[in-house]
DNA sequence: ACATAACAGTTTTTT
DNA sequence: ACTGTTATGT
C-alpha cells in the first residue's frame, strides 16, 4: 500500500461518531456494544490501525482474537488493505489457534505433553470417553458417552479440573471419575481436545507466573470480537493476558448470544463491567444493513426478552418493503413457496446469490434441497456433513497422526484394521495386553515386531503375519516422515495401504469418497512447505465453512446459527412453528426461550431488503406428520410491519389454495429420493428411473376436491368407530382446508389423527 | 471377518 | 423416516 494511513483524518473518515469514539478511545478497558450491522468489524480493524499509526504501538504487541477462522481472515484481509506491511507481526487468530500456538511453544513447561501433541476432535473425544468408561467398568448404555462428554466439556468451559469437579450427585460423581480418566488418557495419547487448548493455557498461566508474564509483556493490547460468545475459560484467559495494564477492547452484542449451550455466557459482558469499573462503554446503534421496517420488526421481537440493555437501533434506510408472512401446507409446499418467491424476485432485479434460506435444524434442509434439485436450481448448503468429518478423510488424518505421533492410540485403533487386513478385535486385544504387559505403547509394540524379528510375542502365525505386515508399513512411514512432504507421505500411505481398493467400491458413493480422498490429497500437496505437525494442526482447527466457495451465484441454505455474522439482501426464515422455533427442547425454560428468540432476531437482522417468514400447517417429524401452531415469535412483530394478514387469514388462504394435499397424504411405497449433498458431490444416478409426476392413487372417492366446509362434522367428546381402529373418543377436530382433521383416542390403538373424508368414522351413541 | 438384525437417538456445533 | 452403532449369527 502506497497510501499512508498516518493521516489521522483519513483513518477516521466515514466513521460515525460512536465508531470514531471507539476507534480513538484511550487505551484501557473498553466495551463496545455493537448492534447488528453496526460496523463492528470495521471498528475493530480501524482500532488496530489506529493503535499502530497514531498511538505508535508496535504491531507485534497487539493480539486480536475471534471465534472463527473466517472472522480472523476477514479481519486480517481488511488490515492488509488498510495498512499493509506496517502491521507485520500482528497476532490475529481464533482463540483456539492462538492458544495452540502458545501451548506448542511452551510444551517444556507442560506436564505430560511434548511438542508433537495432536488435537482431538469430537469423534476422537467420544472414543476416549468410551475407553475411559471401559477402564472404569461402567456401562456405556447407562452413561452415554455423549452425555459424559458434554459434562466434561461444560466443566472445561468453566475452568473446572477433574479434582475440582463437584460430585454433587451420582451422575456427577460418575462424570467426575470419567473426566479424570479421560484427561489421563488424553495425556497418554499426547493429545488435547478443543477445550483443553483454552483450559490448559489458563492452567499454565496460573501455574507459571513467569510464563504468563512473558505473554503479558508481549501482548500489550488485546482485542476481542463476539465477546458475548466467550465462556468462563476464555474470559479468564483474556483477563490474565490483559493484566496489568488492562488494555482490553471487547466488542459484542448480548442480543446475538446464541451459543449458551456451548458454554458461552453473555453475562461476561456484565462481568467485564464489574471487573473494570473504569471501562469506557460505547454503543454502536446505527445500522447500515437493514431497512427501517426490518429493524423495527427485529427490535419488537427482541424487546420481549427480559433483563436486557435496550439499544436504540436506527437506520437511514427509511421505510422498506413489508415483511411477508406466509403459511404453507407442509414442508414440501413451504419449499415450493420459497423457490417460487426466489424465482419471482429474479424478475425484480435480485440475483440468486442475494437470497438465503434459514432454518432452525439441519434436518429441515432436506425438503428444500429436494425442491432445488427437482427444479434443477443450484444452491449452496452450509454445514451438513463436514468434509473433515467424513469417514475417509478421518481415516487418512488418523494415518498421518499415527505417523506423526505414534502415542496416539485412538488414531492407531482407527486405522489398524482399516482397510481390513486381518487384524480383528481379538488380535487387537492381545496386542494391547501384550504392550501393556511390556510397558510399551501399542504402536511401540507393533514396531518391535518389525524391527526385532526375534522378539517374543503371543500371537498365532496368522495374526503375527497380519500384524507384521502392518508394522512394516508403519515403520516405513516413520522412516520417511522427516524427509518426505505431507503429500508424498500421504501418497505412500494410500498406495501401501491399498486405500483406494477399500474405499472405492465402484458405487456412486465409493466414487464420491475417493473424490474426497483426492481432494484431501490436493490440500496436502498444496501444503508442501508445511511440516506434518503444522498440517495436522491446520486440519484440526479449520472448519469446512472456511473452504466454502463464495463464488457460486446461488441461494444459500443454512441454519440460523450458521447465519450469524452474514448478511443477505433477501432472507427467508422457514419452519416458524412452535416446537421448531422455538425448539421443543427450549420451550420450558425462560432463558432457553430467550435464546431461541435471539436466534430469530439474528435471522431477521441478516436481511438488507426483504424478509419472508414461513410456517407450515403440518410437518413431518421423524416420520410422523403432525399439525403445527405458528411460532409465538410471529406474534411479536407488529402487524403494520407485515403483509399476509394474521394467522387466521393466512390459514384461510392456505385452505383456499389447497390443491393437491388430499392426494399427497398417502406416500407411495415405491419411490424414495435420498436427497443428499448439495454442492454437487453426489448425483442421484437412478438410471432410467421414470420421472414421477403421477400422483399416488387413491382407491375410493377419487378426483374433484370438495368445497371447503364451514363447520366441523365431529366434536370433542363424541364417540366414534373406525373400521380398522375400532371404537374411540374424539379429542379434537378442526378444519384443514377442504377437509377436517379429527384427533381420536382409540381404545386399542391410542391417539390417531385422521382425515375425516377418508377415515369414514361413524358416530356411535 | 463379515453380513445382518435389532436398536437407540435423533438442536444448534465458531474450534 | 433415517442413520449410525452394536449385538448376533454365519
Amino acid at each position: 500500500m502506497m497510501e499512508t494511513t498516518s493521516d489521522r483524518s483519513a483513518l477516521l473518515e466515514g466513521l460515525n461518531e460512536a465508531q470514531r469514539e471507539a476507534v480513538t478511545a484511550e487505551p484501557g478497558p473498553i466495551l463496545v456494544l455493537a448492534g447488528p450491522g453496526s460496523g463492528k468489524t470495521r471498528v475493530l480493524t480501524q482500532r488496530i490501525a489506529y493503535l499502530v499509526s497514531e498511538v505508535q504501538v508496535p504491531p507485534w504487541q497487539i493480539m486480536a482474537v475471534t471465534f472463527t477462522n473466517k472472522a480472523a481472515r476477514e479481519m486480517a484481509d481488511r488490515l492488509e488493505f488498510l495498512a499493509g506491511n506496517r502491521l507485520r507481526g500482528l497476532t490475529v487468530g481464533t482463540f483456539h489457534a492462538t492458544c495452540a500456538r502458545v501451548l506448542r511453544r511452551e510444551t517444556d513447561n507442560l506436564e505430560g505433553y511434548d511438542r508433537d501433541f495432536v488435537i482431538f476432535d469430537r469423534d476422537d473425544q467420544l472414543q476416549v470417553v468410551k475407553q475411559a468408561l471401559a477402564e472404569l467398568n461402567l456401562d456405556d448404555k447407562k452413561f452415554q458417552p455423549a452425555k459424559m462428554l458434554s459434562g466434561i466439556g461444560n466443566a472445561k468451559n468453566e475452568l473446572v479440573t477433574p479434582e475440582m469437579y463437584a460430585a454433587s450427585n451420582y451422575i456427577a460423581e460418575v462424570t467426575k471419575r470419567v473426566y479424570d480418566v479421560y484427561q489421563q488418557l488424553l495425556v497418554a495419547n499426547n493429545a488435547m481436545d478443543f477445550d483443553d487448548l483454552l483450559m490448559n493455557t489458563v492452567l499454565l498461566f496460573d501455574a507459571r507466573p513467569d510464563v504468563l508474564q512473558k505473554y503479558q509483556e508481549r501482548y500489550r493490547h488485546v482485542l476481542v470480537d463476539e465477546f458475548q460468545d466467550t465462556n468462563t475459560t476464555q474470559y479468564e484467559l483474556l483477563k490474565r493476558l490483559a493484566a496489568p495494564q488492562n488494555n482490553i477492547f471487547v466488542v459484542g452484542d448480548s442480543d446475538q448470544s446464541i451459543y449458551k449451550w456451548r458454554g458461552a455466557d453473555f453475562r461476561n459482558i456484565n462481568r467485564f463491567r464489574q471487573q473494570y469499573p473504569e471501562a469506557e462503554m460505547i454503543l454502536l446503534e446505527q445500522n447500515y444493513r437493514s431497512t427501517q421496517i426490518i429493524l423495527d420488526a427485529a427490535k419488537a421481537v427482541i424487546r420481549h426478552n427480559a433483563d436486557r440493555v435496550d439499544k436504540e437501533l436506527f437506520t437511514e434506510r427509511r421505510g422498506g418493503q413489508q415483511i411477508e408472512i406466509h403459511e404453507a401446507y407442509n414442508e414440501k409446499e413451504e419449499a415450493d413457496l420459497v423457490l417460487d418467491t426466489i424465482q419471482s424476485l429474479m424478475l425484480k432485479g435480485y440475483s440468486p446469490g442475494d437470497c438465503a434460506v434459514m432454518y432452525r435444524t439441519n434436518a429441515q434442509s432436506r425438503a428444500l434441497e429436494e425442491a432445488f434439485l427437482g427444479r434443477g436450481m443450484p444452491y449452496r448448503l452450509v454445514g451438513a456433513t463436514r468434509f473433515y468429518s467424513r469417514r475417509e478423510i478421518k481415516d487418512l488424518i488418523a494415518y498421518l497422526r499415527v505417523v506423526h505421533n505414534p502415542a496416539d492410540a485412538i488414531s492407531l485403533n482407527r486405522i489398524i484394521n482399516t482397510p481390513t487386513r486381518g487384524i480383528g478385535r481379538k488380535t487387537q486385544q492381545s496386542l494391547q495386553q501384550w504392550a501393556r504387559r511390556k510397558g510399551w505403547q501399542p504402536a511401540e509394540a507393533l514396531l518391535k515386531l518389525a524391527t526385532e524379528p526375534e522378539v517374543q510375542h503371543p500371537f498365532s502365525t496368522r495374526a503375527y503375519n497380519a500384524l507384521l505386515d502392518f508394522a512394516q508399513m508403519l515403520n516405513a512411514w516413520l522412516t520417511v516422515r522427516d524427509e518426505a512432504t505431507v503429500g508424498e507421505l500421504l501418497d505412500l500411505i494410500l498406495e501401501q495401504a491399498q486405500y483406494r481398493n477399500y474405499i472405492d467400491d465402484g458405487t456412486d458413493e465409493g466414487q464420491d469418497r475417493w473424490a474426497n480422498v483426492m481432494e484431501f490429497r490436493s490440500v496436502a500437496t498444496l501444503a508442501e512447505d508445511m511440516e506434518l505437525n503444522e498440517f495436522l494442526e491446520q486440519v484440526a482447527l479449520v472448519s469446512e465453512q472456511d473452504n466454502l466457495e463464495e463464488s457460486q451465484n446461488a441461494p444459500t441454505l443454512l441454519t440460523l446459527h450458521a447465519a450469524k455474522g452474514l448478511e443477505f439482501r433477501v432472507v427467508f426464515i422457514t419452519g416458524l412453528e412452535e416446537g421448531i422455533l422455538p425448539h421443543s427442547r427450549s420451550m420450558d425454560e425462560m432463558e432457553e426461550l430467550a435464546e431461541e428468540r435471539r436466534l430469530f432476531y439474528v435471522g431477521l437482522t441478516r436481511a438488507q431488503d426483504r424478509v419472508f417468514l414461513i410456517h407450515t400447517f403440518r410437518r413431518t417429524f421423524y416420520g410422523e406428520s403432525s399439525v403445527g401452531t405458528p411460532s409465538r415469535f410471529l406474534g411479536n412483530i407488529p402487524p403494520e410491519l407485515t403483509s399476509g394478514g394474521d394467522t387466521r387469514e393466512r390459514h384461510q388462504e392456505t385452505i383456499e389454495k389447497a390443491s393437491s394435499w388430499r392426494w399427497e397424504e398417502s406416500p407411495s411405497p415405491s419411490r424414495r429420493r435420498s436427497g443428499r449433498q448439495g454442492g454437487g458431490n453426489r448425483r442421484g444416478s437412478s438410471r432410467g428411473s421414470g420421472r414421477v409426476t403421477s400422483r399416488p392413487h387413491r382407491p375410493a372417492g377419487e378426483a374433484k376436491p370438495e368445497p371447503a366446509k364451514k363447520e366441523t362434522e365431529f366434536r370433542t367428546g363424541q364417540k366414534v368407530s373406525h373400521a380398522k381402529f375400532g371404537k374411540g373418543i374424539v379429542i379434537e377436530s378442526k378444519l384443514t382446508g377442504s377437509d377436517e382433521e379429527v384427533t381420536v383416542a382409540f381404545k386399542s390403538e391410542g391417539i390417531k389423527k385422521l382425515a375425516a373424508s377418508f377415515a369414514n368414522l361413524k358416530v356411535i351413541e
